[in-house]
DNA sequence: ACAGCCTGAGAAATCGGTTTCTCAACGCGT
DNA sequence: ACGCGTTGAGAAACCGATTTCTCAGGCTGT
């Protein structure tokens, strides 16, 4: 029973030969299209499936002139962002039928260049750009493309589709979360200011405070993206008067750093403070102690959409063009 | 200036029409073989040039039987692993035109099965299958397949070959790190048992303190891969006599939980005792203080060398099977 | 001057499908 | 019995390359 040699693939013409068909017919049968009778288009289904037909993608690409593959571009080193996403994208384009070809590109223009046209010749239906910060583009020009392209988490021209999470959203959650917990001396301790993300949250953070009045005590601090900046924020925050009870951190890293520093201070997360990070990032946010409460980015459900607006992108459909704000959950852990 | 219409690809036909020759003559100007004089061959090269031709790869592929990709399978949603592989994989194969499939297939059967049909309807010529583990084999059978597999930190069948790191290799250098550094009382905390990994790296440990006749105080605790267990063994180790000099840790969230239980209990890393982590994963190594010392697996060279072996089995060039071992790099910070 | 070889180039087949066009056979209404 | 529309199926063109085969013309040797 053992497949003697490299099994040669069955092509449509053993399939019309083996029912004694046209390959016309044959592939108007396979494909439920043309005119074909009900009897035949069964047979030639059967002898197809008894034969294990599997249709060359290659060759019908040609044809179709759709090659049922998108590429998939990234700056993002670490994968933090890029693997959700990535896993969302293939997870609403398969069924489809649609592969992702991924390039990391880094911050090389060249290799951003030669990856791009690798993938033109290669015929992807479209591109799916993806970068870590919402307002730096990558290292390369796609708007003159013959191919449409999406845009996620990074920034593209305002003729396109990007898609963003809504930070807003996801901070005012994280705030109004903090006040229900009955906190009212609330800080931000977030990241450098040049990022666009870290303006949105803050602003949103402080209209939160502003509608329930709770602004006296709001004060907002920003460094960098690191647990060590949670740790000097900290020391900034202890070494005045006017401690807060509450800190909604700009992310995961810094609430580590913010939570480790406390309890070396022998404050009490969550009784004396609650904090809420930002990004779910699981490895960090489930490994503080205590657990993290978080805001998470729903960075899958964003690569499914980015998915399925390129798509319908592709099939010529109408897409609203501009940013899309997709919404973040708040996952309450023990902080 | 600007660019009406959907910009028609410019094919060989254009090419062959604008330089008055054949199709035929065109191609075999342009990939350099056939029969065609200097002069004409360089006229085709030129006009090619100049109508920006590209061609199309799919339909070179269909003759060639050759696709120029490849797909890279992976069960890792963290990325963890996969994206530093995936770089080397990328960098190693573009130079060659070869683009990279990936498809996350997490450890469902169905779905791996899907995307594998897939790529090889996309008519791959080969397979890199990727885990996080070298001794569970992917939820997919790859054996029977028609295209050559190379398995890279992931299970494979004996006449196929395997990349993985030389942990037997990186634990002994973190371990003579430790040595020179004058640590005699040496522990190893590390993960579950049941990773084959942990053997090998436990087992490492071992010999290397038996050739300085170190064994005395050499420990080794199993636990799982987490911050919290570096800091329970901590517990553990601290509440006997003998307390370690030195620490090797089975990964760096290991090593991270370590560091910071002997910090809280005013133990001075690396005054008092030295830690060592394992994995250079630069987001928690670098994260703590202090900054870990730590094995790196060279991941990103890993997945250059799998990209290359395949490339080696697709032309059919002889490669050596079984399990080839890389060397790890001890990076030394201030741990 | 003629056979034989080499060179450069094109015609045509091919890869594995899809799609358009054509056509014979059939049913139906009158 | 005749015209007409419908149906099922095949022949052939096509997608955009590569590759094999063929052949005209020039060169060489005797």
């Amino acid at each position: 029973m053992t497949n003697t040699g490299p099994s040669e693939r069955v092509t449509i013409y053993d399939v019309a030969h083996a029912a004694r068909v046209s390959t016309a017919t044959a592939s108007k049968a396979l494909n439920d299209t043309g005119r074909v009778s009900l009897e035949t288009r069964d047979r030639i289904k059967r002898v197809a499936r008894e034969l294990g037909f599997r249709p060359n993608a290659l060759a019908r690409s040609l044809t179709r002139k759709r090659s049922f593959s998108v590429g998939l571009l990234t700056n993002d080193t670490y994968g933090r962002f890029t693997l959700p996403l990535m896993a969302g994208i293939s997870e609403g384009l398969i069924d489809h039928g649609v592969s992702v070809f991924l390039c990391a590109i880094g911050d090389n223009p060249d290799l951003a260049r030669i990856h791009v046209n690798a993938m033109l010749d290669k015929q992807v239906d479209g591109i799916i750009a993806t970068g870590k910060r919402i307002d730096k583009p990558l290292p390369v020009d796609l708007t003159r493309l013959s191919v449409p392209v999406v845009y996620a988490l990074t920034a593209g021209p305002s003729n396109a589709v990007t898609l963003v999470s809504d930070d807003r959203q996801g901070a005012t959650a994280a705030v109004n979360h903090l006040l229900a917990q009955g906190r009212r001396r609330i800080a931000h301790v977030t990241g450098p200011s040049d990022f666009q993300v870290v303006h949105e949250r803050a602003s949103a953070f402080a209209q939160a405070l502003d509608e329930v009045g709770a602004t006296t005590h709001a004060r907002v601090l920003f460094g960098s993206w690191s647990e060590h900046w949670g740790h000097q924020a900290i020391e900034a925050l202890w070494s005045g008067a006017d401690k807060p009870d509450g800190i909604f951190c700009g992310n995961d890293q810094i609430a580590r750093g913010v939570v480790d520093a406390l309890r070396e201070r022998g404050v009490s997360v969550p009784d004396d403070v609650s904090v809420v990070g930002f990004d779910n990032w699981e490895i960090v946010a489930k490994e503080t102690r205590p657990p993290l409460t978080t805001v998470d980015m729903n960075l899958k459900e964003l690569g499914r959409q980015a998915g399925l607006a390129l798509l319908r992108l592709v099939n010529g459909e109408a897409v609203e063009t501009g940013v899309w704000k997709l919404p973040c959950s708040l996952i309450v852990r023990s902080s």
